[in-house]
DNA sequence: ATAATTGCAAAACGTTTGCAAAAAT
DNA sequence: ATTTTTGCAAACGTTTTGCAATTAT
C-alpha cells in the first residue's frame, strides 16, 4: 500500500476500501464493489470505484478480465496468478494455475514473437457437469 | 444459409447483408457492420444488426470476442478457426491457428474435465515490435 | 393469411467526465 | 497552503426493448 505513496498518489480511505473489497470478493465488477461497500459505514461513489480500479490496475495490484455478461471483473494480482475457466453452461468460473498454459506461451514466443500475458487469460468452454447434464451442446447461444 | 430456414427462421435481405459484411470485414463490431452497410443501396438498422449477430451466433455461423476497447467484435466461423493475439502496445490483432493451444486444451480436458472452446480465445500480450520499441513495459495501464 | 422480422424511438445498461467541495499531503 | 481526490450530476457509447409497419412464408 505504500506503493501508492511511493508513486506520488495519496492513500485514501476509499482506495483502501476498494482494494479490500476486490480482495474479499475475488471476482468483482465495479458494481459489485460498489454494492459491497454500500453496506459498510463508509461508502464509496461508483465513479470513485471506477477511478480507483483503473489506478490499481495501473499499479498492477489488480487485474481484470471480461468473464461473461456485460461488465469487466477485477481480481487481485496475488503473485501466483491464474487462468479463468468459464463454463458457458452454468456460468461457473474456476481458476487454474498459469502452468496449464506454459505450452501455449512457449509456442507464441517462439513462433509468433509474442509475449503473452496469461494472467488475464479467459478460456470459455463447458465443464464436465454441464456436458453430462446436456450432451446436446448445440443450442447454447441463447443462454445469455 | 439454408441453415436459417431449416431451423424455422426466415431468410431476409438484412440477414444476408449482415453475414456478408462480417465476412468482408473479418473483425467487425456491430457499429462497423452498420456503417459498412450504410453506404450500400440497402441499409440495415443498428438494432437489426445486433439482433442478427445474436442469431448468427446462436447458429454458430459467427463467433465473437472482446478484443479491446468497448465493443464486441464478430467474425465468421470458418472451420479452420483461430486464436486472437492482441497486442497491448499497438492494439494490433493477429491470428494464430488453433493448434497453438492444443497443449492447453489437452491439459484442461485431462486435469480439469473442462472442454475448452478455443475458437473464441483471446490472448493479450505484447508483440515483438512493441517490446523492442519500448522495453520498459511497466506503465501500460493508461493506454486505454 | 399468418407469423416472423424490421425500423424507429426510447430506455437501459456500463463507463467516463467536469466541476466544486472535501481530504491528504 | 497546496494539490490530489472525492461525490455528484450529467454525458457518453454500447446494447436492449416495445411496438406498429413491413415482409417472408
Amino acid at each position: 500500500m505504500e506503493l501508492l505513496r511511493s508513486r506520488g498518489y495519496r492513500l485514501t480511505q476509499q482506495r483502501r476500501l476498494v482494494l479490500d473489497a476486490v480482495r474479499e470478493l475475488r471476482h468483482a465488477t465495479p458494481e459489485d464493489v460498489f454494492r459491497h461497500l454500500r453496506g459498510e459505514s463508509e461508502s464509496v461513489d461508483l465513479a470513485t470505484v471506477y477511478r480507483t480500479l483503473e489506478l490499481l490496475t495501473e499499479l498492477e495490484l489488480v487485474g481484470h478480465a471480461r468473464l461473461e455478461g456485460a461488465a469487466e471483473t477485477y481480481h487481485l494480482i496475488d503473485h501466483a496468478d491464474h487462468v479463468h475457466l468459464v463454463c458457458r453452461g452454468c456460468g461457473s468460473v474456476r481458476e487454474a494455475p498459469l502452468s496449464v498454459a506454459d505450452g501455449l506461451a512457449e509456442v507464441l514466443r517462439a513462433e509468433y514473437d509474442f509475449e503473452a500475458d496469461l494472467g488475464h487469460l479467459v478460456v470459455f468452454g463447458r465443464c464436465g457437469t454441464c456436458r453430462r447434464d446436456n450432451p446436446a451442446a448445440d443450442d447454447l447461444g441463447s443462454i445469455t
